[in-house]
DNA sequence: AACTATATAGGAATTATTCCTATTTGTCAA
DNA sequence: TTGACAAATAGGAATAATTCCTATATAGTT
């Protein structure tokens, strides 16, 4: 998994520092699609020193350069993902939580015309709100 | 269409205040899903002393109770929408437009039985995105 | 080993959102 | 109609989230 890391940083001209290698892998093995602040709050015990600022702007440029991702939600702190398969999520309206899902139906739904002739569509995912088992006997 | 700002109004206890009226009103005429500083800014043209808190708060009251939504986005400023029936967004990557699209496909879509056992889920929509014919060509 | 463009740390600045509170007002019941 | 009062507003302050600034450090190259 750390090859398309390498991969993409040498492509895109970035330099692989212990920052961004360590980032990396903090968000490789999130499976909570952290904001930048936990990613940073996880980091900074391994690398005592590392800014916020390094770990947000890093995390920005890993979605610019597509080797992680924004996932899609409501404005506050942007949550990162570093499955970049297809996929969608199951997002609890009271608590947050994100819940990947696969779904081949959702996948291979086609795009409507009237879409595909004005734009130039890259991405297209299917977002379900509700609530969570936990939240739902409130 | 005030119709149902009233009788949901009514129905959550709230007060019908002008400013209310007004962003309500201001609202369901934009096109472009606008952020609260946005509807603030033409909201005060009319009440000049109205506060963008009230324009804020009062918006994410209407997307509680549900007469508004929220859209779907990547952090930064909430954007808010008027058309609380079932559509789908197209967002363009680089210049941030919204654009709204109807899909009987997409709104007929099953949820996964995975999902529909572990939770209630109150909505679904198909999120596109890519570039905008502007963009496109930059 | 030296060079240099890029990256980082740390703090400041900016942007977005929410909170606080004195005052005003919509609603309801008398 | 009027008075009572819970709820809402204005205005400013506070907080949260993100981005910017710049002196110093460093990865990748020669
Ligand atoms: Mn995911
Ligand atoms: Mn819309
Ligand atoms: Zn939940
Ligand atoms: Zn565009």
């Amino acid at each position: 998994m750390m090859e398309i890391f390498y991969r993409r940083s040498k492509e895109h001209g970035l330099k692989i520092t212990p920052q961004r290698t360590a980032i990396y892998q903090e968000l490789l093995k999130a499976k909570d699609h952290p904001t930048a602040d936990v990613i940073y709050k996880r980091i900074v015990k391994k690398i005592p020193n590392i800014s916020f600022d390094t770990v947000n702007r890093t995390l920005l440029t890993f979605s610019k350069i597509g080797i992680t991702n924004v996932v899609e939600g409501y404005g506050q702190p942007k949550r990162y993902d570093p499955d970049i398969a297809v996929h969608h999520h199951f997002r609890c309206l009271q608590c947050n939580t994100i819940i990947d899902f696969h779904s081949k139906d959702y996948d291979s739904m086609a795009v409507p015309d009237e879409i595909k002739k004005q734009f130039t569509v890259i991405n297209k995912k299917v977002v379900l709100e509700g609530l969570c088992n936990k939240c739902r006997r409130r």
